[in-house]
DNA sequence: CATGAATACGTGTATATACACTTAAATAAA
DNA sequence: TTTATTTAAGTGTATATACACGTATTCATG
């Protein structure tokens, strides 16, 4: 569906302006569509997130300190997303012995287990909806980074 | 910030799949950026896009159904968004007189003007921060729409 | 016309987002 | 060493998101 039906507009003041609305819907879009498969795993996606930042660096531990800046969204109240993992049993808390400020998150095997199968449903899912080359894919790329050339 | 910086991840299964994260972390950055402008005028995101969209009809009415569906997010809980708008005396609610089910929402002056000011503002922030070609941002588009062909 | 289905809005609940604040621990400075 | 500053995690609050449900009204069908 073409943008200007999404959300029933036709006045755009430029391309650029219209890129915006695009890329907010798109991920809305994107956001929706992974979030039903996500359901049938009792999963959110920001939990869904912490446990696969978990799994980049399993075995080893992470501070929840560093799992929130690997976030995609990084205002996530991380904290609050592993009390709801640690109450499914999904990961586990332990505190830090070089820093005790710090708290150490680790998967369990039944987080393990529920990751992977996410993962793979989740990946068919994309290659399914997400019909574009690799080459459409690197462009897209690019042009989302010059989007964000402004950062700051 | 490229994405691998971003989300300290460079492991990723393809160039479609980095795309994916690439949409949903540029939305995030877009929404942060423009919702520091929307708070110096006390609005939020969401409520700033029912003013946009009352704007869009203006002076015609729309029902709170009419609204929701041009909305970017299209899970928004629109009869709340516009309970805050109605607090703030931004909106005006009133009976339907054709259908009695519907409540018609209009703008009042202090809406008008609060988001023809917002609106000065976010043009100008976005072009400053998306510093894209027309013909790139055309390009962007096209790729976006097709991200979301086999939408159901 | 009467009854059932569909529609429009609003409400309720769990989780997330955004952000300010608190507390404890670590680090830096006087 | 003592004090001040910074940092890490967690808590609190307002709003948003996602979704189920309730109520009133309208539409469709018998």
């Amino acid at each position: 569906m073409k943008l200007e039906q999404a959300i029933q507009s036709t006045k755009f003041s430029s391309e650029v302006q219209k890129a915006g609305l695009n890329i907010l819907y798109t991920a809305w879009w994107l956001k929706t569509v992974t979030s039903k498969e996500l359901k049938e795993f009792g999963l959110t996606h920001e939990q869904y997130n912490v446990l696969r930042i978990l799994k980049g660096s399993h075995p080893e531990q992470l501070c929840v300190k560093n799992i929130a800046c690997r976030m995609i969204e990084k205002n996530s109240n991380v904290p609050r997303i592993i009390d709801r993992l640690e109450l499914k049993k999904l990961v586990k808390r332990a505190n830090s012995i070089e820093d005790k400020r710090e708290t150490v998150i680790s998967l369990t095997q039944s987080g393990i287990a529920i990751l992977e199968a996410t993962t793979a449903r989740l990946n068919g899912k994309f290659d399914e909806i997400m019909v574009l080359s690799d080459e459409e894919g690197k462009t897209l790329n690019q042009l989302l980074e010059k989007v964000r050339t402004k950062e700051n």
